[in-house]
DNA sequence: CGTACTTTGTGAAGAATCTCACGAGCGGGG
DNA sequence: CCCCGCTCGTGAGATTCTTCACAAAGTACG
């Protein structure tokens, strides 16, 4: 997609891990699909089954997996939960994942809440914002520092992975703020473009973004031709 | 990218209208690029300053630019307000995009109150719900409708864009009512494929992928091959 | 054991995208 | 008016991603 910016190299692709970037994306869709499997109790699954569910071609998920080692019988197809045990492992689900928020206004504030993180072992452990009113408050049982602290919040909370949910004016001091405090991996809903080293992966979150490109193709659709002016 | 289904045919791309998918994706960089330098008052730029500004290369932003006609001056560049216009209305930004939001819990309530959007033309006029507590209430001006009858809210509030914020087991289902409502364009939040018609557009916006993502460079940072289990 | 059937794993072709490199056209100065 | 320097527009090559098609390898069964 290339929102992802990370140093490039030797590799099969444009990671330095060998595996593509187009099959890295994919690995989430593939997981949610053996989650339901392993959940309804189906003990094998076909590649064609796995490609339906997750919305690719089937040749594609065959690809994907092959980047991990031969999973699948032939003639039978993949062990469900030993396929999701190493997916689990390749995305690194195994363990927690520390998350340190900043900006927690209302977006900030509703991914707190949101369940949908912890349960796949993403946590977020404290947050930050340079609202005064917020600074020492609580939410959803996660405790907001200021911002100026974030350097030693993220250090002491051992956090991982940075959550920018600020102004798009401020996200390139944040992420700065991240970075310096050690932080390689960032998710920025802020719609704008922040700069980092090599060895930082950051992605983006952008609704507005995604709703203008819908609304170029309803565009498209009444009026297929350019501007008639 | 992949999380579009568009219908494909003549084009020199993947969509009917001629455009590649890739550049089509760029345009939001581009027209908030724009902005904030109509904003200063800048009234000339080049394709490398534009470039740096939404975190591409030169030669992309000119053959981007390029498929919709040549509004750059060599050896000076292109006039901001006139590419800004140019690109508003290829997005289609001059009219107003009327949204129904389906789902109206933490999700949901969030990109309600969130500004970002009417600023740049999305409203949303309506939201439905299945939660008996939440119809007929408001959320931050917005009144919410029974889920069953959300065929009819999009017909009589002429929404042209859904916004799909339910659990997943209930994304396929809303999706269908949706489209048989006549919407052409749903931005969903729910992380499970939903399948539609071929000139339906689908975009994704998936939190947790985006995490997963950022845990799996991060794993490989720390252990670079493979499980040594 | 051998035959028929199924599905994986993968080389190779094809499509889309990105990047380079350079000619074309414009403004400015002499 | 002509030359110089700048930046656009774009063909062509490099790269990445997708899809096809088929051999390899397994199961089932008589």
């Amino acid at each position: 997609m290339g929102s992802t910016s990370v140093g490039n190299g030797e590799g099969d692709a444009s990671d330095g891990s060998g595996i593509p970037d187009a099959t890295v994306s994919r690995l989430p869709l593939y997981h949610r699909a053996l989650l339901a499997l392993s959940r309804t109790g189906t003990t094998k699954v076909s590649s064609e089954q796995l490609a339906a569910m997750a919305g690719v071609n089937a040749a594609k998920v065959r690809k994907d997996l092959s980047y991990f080692g031969s999973y699948g019988t032939r003639g039978v197809g993949y062990e469900v939960d030993q396929l999701l045990e190493e997916i689990r492992n390749d995305l690194g689900l195994g363990r927690a994942w520390r998350c340190v928020l900043v900006g927690a206004g209302n977006l900030g504030s509703a991914l707190i809440s949101f369940a949908g993180f912890r349960d796949r072992g993403f946590e977020v452990v404290a947050a930050v914002d340079v609202d005064p009113m917020r600074v020492g408050t609580t939410v959803a049982g996660v405790q907001v520092f200021h911002q100026r602290d974030l350097g030693s919040v993220v250090t002491e909370q051992e956090a991982a992975i940075g959550i920018l949910t600020t102004p798009p004016e401020a996200a390139q001091e944040v992420a700065d703020a991240l970075v310096a405090a050690g932080v390689k991996a960032i998710l920025s809903f802020a719609p704008t473009v922040v700069d980092v080293p090599e060895d930082v992966v950051v992605r983006h979150v952008d609704v507005a973004s995604e709703l203008e490109i819908l609304a170029f193709h309803e565009g498209r659709r009444t009026a297929p031709v350019g501007n008639p002016g």
